[in-house]
Order: C-alpha cells, then structure tokens, then sequence
DNA sequence: ATGAAAGCGCTAACAC
DNA sequence: GTGTTAGCGCTTTCAT
C-alpha cells in the first residue's frame, strides 16, 4: 500500500511483486502477457493482487503503451433520439472490447467540436464522428493523426459507416405508388445535412424511375416547428404525399395540416424517417424507416478500435447498413 | 518532434525546451504555473510550443499529479430523454471545468454498473451517478475511494442532488382540486425506483392534507405499455383522476382509457412527470411536471468536480432542484 | 526565476 | 520463465 499525491491509497505493481516474491516486471507480466509466466506463478500473482485489491494504473501503463483504451464518442446532441440509439451501439462495442467511451457533445458548433476533438486526441485510442459539422478536409486531418471512422456522411479516405438511403428512399416511392400517389413533395432538413443530400437525392432518383412527379420545399429545420412552417409550400402546389426529412418534420407537416382540416391520411399521406419512438405516440401513428442506429454506433466504434489495434483499412468502402419500411396509419390510398 | 511506440509523432517538452533554449522544467511550468516563470520567457515558450503543436500529455500528467481531468457519468439508459438531458448538463459542466466526459451506460444492471464504476475509478477525477442499482452500501463504498455524487436519490452521507418531488406533488394535487377532482389514483413505477417512492409520498401527503382520496394501483413498467396494464386496476375503483408516474406510463393509461371509450379530458384527468418531449406531441397534450433535468446533471457534475478539486464537503445536505408543473390538455374539470 | 534530478506506475528490451 | 534496467512525458522538490 503505497499512497499517491492526491492522498489516495494505490496498491502497486510493486506491493504485489514484494508479496508474492517475484520481480514487479513478472506481475505486470502475468496480467498483460499470461502466456509468457510459468502457471502457477501467475495464479499466486493473481490471488495476491486480488487480496491487495490491486488495480493497475491505467495511466501509467498508457503511458508506456501509448494506448489508453478510450474511444472518444463526438455528436451533435445526445438529446435527439437518433443519437442517442448511436452512443448506446457505440457503448456496447466499447463495452465488449473492454474499452471506456469518452462522450463529446458539440451541440452543433464547428468549433466546439474542433476543440473537442482536439482534447480527446491526446486521450483515446480512436475517434467515432457521429454529426460532424466540420469540412471534409478537418476531418481527413483528424483521420491522418488518430483513427477515425464516420457515422452517416462520406468523407474521401476516411472509414465511414451509413446507413443505406438509397433502397429507403426507393422502398417509400414504392409504398406511396401502391397507394395510388402520383406526385409527392418532399420536405427538406438542413441544407448542410449530408444526410438531407442523400435523402433528397435518393427521393428523386426512384420517383423519377417510377415516374412520380416530386416538388422539393424547405428547407426547414429538422423539428416540428420546422415541419409546420413547410405547410404553407405545400400549400401553394398540392400533392396527394408529402416526404420529410424526418420524423419531427413529420409531424409538423401533420398537425399543421391538421390545423388546416387537411385529413392524415385521408386527404394526404405523410412519410417520416428515422423510426423515433415518438411516431408510434403520435396520432395517426407515423409511416417512416427504421435505420439501424443502434448498429451504426455499434460498427462505427468497432471499426475505429479495429483500426486503433493496427488494422490498416485497406479499401475504405463504405459500410452502409439496411433499413426498413414501417407503414402505420399516416399514410393511406389515395383519392381517386 | 520523438516519434512513440505506436508511430504516432508527438511533440514533447523537451523539443519545446530545447528550442526554446530552456529546462524542460520551464516548460511544464509555462503551462502550469505561469505566475512562476518570467513573462517573456513564458510568452516565447508558449509561442514556440504552439509553432511545434505542443500538446500535454494528458497520462503522463495524471502519472505525476494523480488528476487524469475525466468526469465519470453512469446511469442506466441514454435512450431515455429524462437521462439525455441530464448527460447534456453534466457535459456542459465538464466542458466548463475543461474537463472530458467519461460515459458509461448500464442497462438497468447492478452487476455492469459496478463492474463499470470499477473500471472508471482509475480513470476519473470524479464520479456522477444517475440511476443507480446498487445497495447503498456500495455506494458509499465507491464514495469513500472518489469523489462521487449520486443524482435522483439519498444515500446518507454522500451528496446528492435530487428534485424536489414534494412541492411537485402538492402542485399537482392542487392543480386537481382546482379542477374539482375529489379521488385520484397513483399509477405506480418500478419497485426498486428511489424516485417512485418519493413520488407516491410526496402525493400522500399533499392528498391527504388536501382531502382528497387516494388509491395506488402497480407496479407497472415506465412504459408505455405499463400504463396501459393498469388500466385494469383502475377500472375496479374507477377515479376521476389519474396520476402516472411518469409521462410514459401517463400515455399508456390515456390510450388504454380511449380504447375502452373513456374520454380523456372529460371522463377522466390524467396527468404525468418528466416533461418528456413527446408529451406535447400527443392528443391530448399532457399535463405533467417539468423536472430540471439539465441542471440536475450540471449540478451534479460541477459539484462533483468540486469535490476532486478537494473541497471536502461540509453538509451532506442533499441538494434540491425546483419543479414546475405544466398543464396541458390531459387534465379538465371533474364531471360533477 | 530557472536548472538539475528524482520519481509517478507501468511496460519493454535485454540478459541470464 | 524470470530478473534487471531503462525509459514513457510530465511535475516537483531542491538547489542555485
């Protein structure tokens, strides 16, 4: 029982290594390499510092490693639903590889994030970047200095995990088209949203390909507030099927309409996206598409620990991960 | 610029020292304790530090000073709003402090919560818990080793920060009387919930004092799903009041209640607790109480901090954050 | 105000 | 298989 600075009580390497009569170097063995210690030496070891309540320092041991089994977690906003599914998977990964998950909540700002980024960089092993508000040249630097893989957004060079828009997109075109929808509106998110991109993108790809008319309004911002605002766009070119850029949107669009003594479903569809819990709640229950968030969290960061143990990523295709379609009561046939 | 085992380059003090011309001593100090070295020598240091992307060592600092500037936050579940929004304030705290969060999710397990708390000791200046399994035995076991602050419950002798759930209930239970609601039935959470039992007390109490007649019916899971099982309950003495344990279980109960053709508002005032987002995107809006669920985390973060910062607190006298009671579509007059 | 030197607790060569 | 010896990068006496 050797006591540190802070006027903590630290059992050592050393304390065991006197009990047990062996070299400190043999009980640092008999954790970090149990191969290389003859058996029953590392079983007194062991029973000793069990007795000891040793605990090893992970700083100290980091410091000779230059590995500190953190993985360093940045997002947007751990409020929205969305990543909160995204930290749980990555909590896991960590979780399972005997890692510890440093939380970084930028809360939409470029520089915060920058300087979070920054702090954690000294301190993890790995870096996941969930809603990263940085250009695509920060990233690869962060990428050159730390491994790094990115959630929902492609960067040239760096590892990323998606989630899938295209089939999604293409899977609501269907839906609405076996309703009998003929044109459709969607509603955008954030311009900067890359994830808005994709959606937008993959929307008028399959309605093109299916012969759908479709109108773009927006942007608007990614809530309710956002979706309500949006209504009066749709107002001015009806459409028997409105798309949002999410399930907040979503609902907006809905109780504005609503508001209007615009019926859901009756009079028009309406599709969010995301599957946050809420759709569920809300009345008529919302039509939208699962991603798999608790599985983007959970590839991300063990991806970004696979790269922190020196697997090299050879191709860095994209991983994109499936969705599906959950169709409830928002969106209905179409009146003929 | 000394390259690292893992073939990371980083700069050191003794680069800054030597191109600076100093001891690397006087270099740790110009970070550290600028107030002991001459300002220019600190001005050209710090200057030339910056031109070599000087970065601390943060394990080589916590080696020497046994202060690592990591806060742990653990707690059962980030998916859950109620607890997003206290991990949001804890990492404004954190990030105020500059320090770095550390964030371990249990999962409603005793077992995974210390086996995490364990492995976060070394690591951590601090500790915040939120929604703690463990005996409280074990908790003041932990908070004899670190400093540790529990959120949402009382463990003698170790500081917490809680919501005032008293004051809460009575406003509500007033709010009904206002209404002229004479019974009213508690919809109880989950058994081992410290906040559960608050809740109920502190409605006991108020309805009580107040007149009015209360019955409890549960335990049901804070689901959705839960409040619709005790529905049943209720129905055996039926009451023209409802108080849920939280908004969860209050949605529950409302659905149930309008499958069953019973009117909320009209027939029967069901009110909730938490603030929950959603609880304004449902028909009918709910009545409900809003928790400072952010300052509940910034506080028991900072307060933590200040207890790794030694300061030793006096009074264990828990902390209590104010509620306010928000009343929305879910509660109207009582039939007479 | 600054330099020199001794660690913090652990791992990693290198001997034996 | 195990002991010895250097450090990892920083802080901290203790001199000067």
């Amino acid at each position: 029982m050797s006591s540190r600075a802070g006027g903590k009580q630290t059992t050592t390497i050393y304390d065991v290594a006197e009990k047990a009569g062996v070299a400190p170097s043999t009980v640092s063995r008999a954790f970090s390499r149990p191969g290389r210690v003859n058996a029953e030496t590392a079983e007194r070891i062991r029973t000793i510092a069990a007795e000891l309540g040793y605990r090893a320092n992970p700083q100290a041991r980091a410091l000779s490693t230059t590995r500190t089994g953190m993985l360093a977690v940045v997002l947007a906003d751990v409020t929205n639903p969305v990543f909160a599914e995204v930290v749980r998977g990555a909590g896991r990964a960590c979780d399972h590889a005997g890692y510890t998950m440093l939380l970084a909540e930028t809360e939409e700002s470029a520089e915060k994030e920058r300087a979070m980024v920054d702090r954690a960089l000294g301190s993890v092993d790995a870096i996941v970047l969930s809603s990263s508000r940085m250009s695509d040249a920060a990233i690869r630097q962060v990428a050159k200095v730390e491994p790094l893989v990115v959630l929902n957004r492609e960067v040239a060079g760096v590892p990323c995990v998606l989630v899938d828009f295209e089939p999604a997109m293409r899977r609501i075109t269907e839906h609405l088209l076996e309703l009998g929808h003929r044109q459709v509106t969607y509603v955008a998110g954030p311009e900067a949203s890359w994830a808005d991109g994709m959606r937008w993108r993959g929307l008028r790809a399959a309605t093109e390909e299916l012969g759908l008319r479709l109108r773009r309004v927006g942007p608007v911002a990614p809530t309710v507030a956002g979706g309500q605002t949006a209504v009066v766009d749709w107002d001015a070119h009806r459409t028997s099927a409105v798309v949002a850029y999410n399930d907040m949107v979503a609902i907006g669009v809905i109780r504005r309409l609503t508001t209007l003594g615009v019926r859901v479903p009756q009079d028009v569809s309406v599709v969010g996206f995301d599957n946050t819990p809420v759709g569920e709640l809300v009345t008529p229950a919302l039509t939208t598409v699962a991603a798999p968030l608790r599985a983007l969290g959970e590839t991300g960061a063990s991806n970004a620990l696979a790269l922190a143990r020196g697997a090299r990523s050879r191709a860095t295709e994209p991983v994109r991960l499936p969705t599906r379609l959950i169709a409830r009561g928002s969106t209905a046939e179409a009146r003929s």
